[in-house]
DNA sequence: GTCTATAATGCGATAGAC
DNA sequence: GTCTATCGCATTATAGAC
């Protein structure tokens, strides 16, 4: 049986150790770290957490429901442009509500995706293939641009991550301005211009 | 004075620095991994850098110069569409030759740019901010598309980087096909579509 | 220049009192 | 449930022989 105060030290802690983990990347991170965060002592996250590990895979396992859901949302019965637009629009979004899980994301992959392998080569996979073959279905209805399904995802994913992950970057250069400010209507053109049959 | 040797070996450390810290990032290495890599003893390879430290800042030192190249080689007397569409191939040729360095570079930025800020405030903001005004002019004179200047370097550097920063993910997408198969065809294509006046 | 041995510290995890 | 204290191992860096 859990307690109120049992789920809220465990969602603190959570917090803490994506505060920490989306930064310095998990071996970069140190258990001190978290706990200091948290607002814990070191022996009172492991009281949680049989392991360091395990709060990872904590994290990464809620992350994959929260990353793959926009992607699901496309439906073969919409509207193609409108489709793919809106698919964009919410992953732009996602860079904004969720910056730390993008930056978590790309830290795991950028090592070669060692603890993600399993869900990228299954169910994403899965994901990606169904929706990039009702992208095909329709470019042969010629509703679309002849674009490579596969190439056009990765495209939005790149362009909408890069500015959760890119983040500092982009504040270094364009100064005081947000950084997402602007990114919404360029993509907008960019994707009108590129979908366009 | 520096002997054949005592560049060769220096070269050889920074080659296994490379490849261990742009998957692990810098706390994430040990210089027992980069020793293994190298051929060497943990102690010689102290001998020619003095501190893990100095090894990344080596790297980081060189990589500048490379990253900075392709973007400074677009001149303002030539044609829009073409130094445009150049600039993203030589991106995306980099990503293709340097992809450890595209990483490393990413898992610097990812953690807040803490040893690149200088850098990246000062040459390549600068550098930036003059290729944007060269757009800015090309937009001004009709012969682009009115787009923001500085989201579509950004674009240029997220849609190039990307094959080389996600390159498990697409490989694991994408199977036994080579991650950039197709990757020039589709940006070709849709630059040039955005940057049609 | 390169090695073995080791010092010095950092870190994940556990023991045990309360 | 939470803490202090500590174990045991990994890691950076140095000492000193050759």
């Amino acid at each position: 049986m859990t307690t109120r105060i049992q789920r809220r030290n465990r969602e603190r802690i959570l917090e803490a150790a994506l505060d920490v983990f989306s930064v310095n990347g998990f071996r970069g991170s140190t258990l001190d770290q978290i706990a200091a965060v948290a607002g814990l002592s070191k022996p009172n996250i492991l009281y949680y957490f049989d392991s360091k590990d395990a709060m990872h895979r904590a994290l990464l396992d809620q992350l994959l429901g929260i990353w793959l859901a926009p992607l699901r949302a496309i439906r073969a019965t919409g509207d193609p442009h409108d489709e793919i637009l809106g698919y964009m629009r919410r992953k732009l979004q996602m860079s904004r509500d969720y910056p730390r899980e993008s930056r978590l994301f790309a830290n795991e992959v950028l090592q070669g995706a060692p603890r993600l392998a399993d869900a990228i080569a299954g169910d994403l996979k899965a994901l990606v293939d169904d929706r990039a073959e009702i992208i095909r279905g329709w470019i042969e209805a010629g509703r679309l641009a002849r674009i490579d399904p596969h190439h056009l995802i990765f495209s939005i994913w790149a362009l909408t991550q890069h500015y959760a992950d890119f983040d500092a970057q982009i504040r270094l250069i364009r100064g005081d301005t947000d950084p997402m400010d602007g990114a919404e209507a360029f993509l907008d053109l960019l994707f009108d211009r590129l979908l366009k049959p």
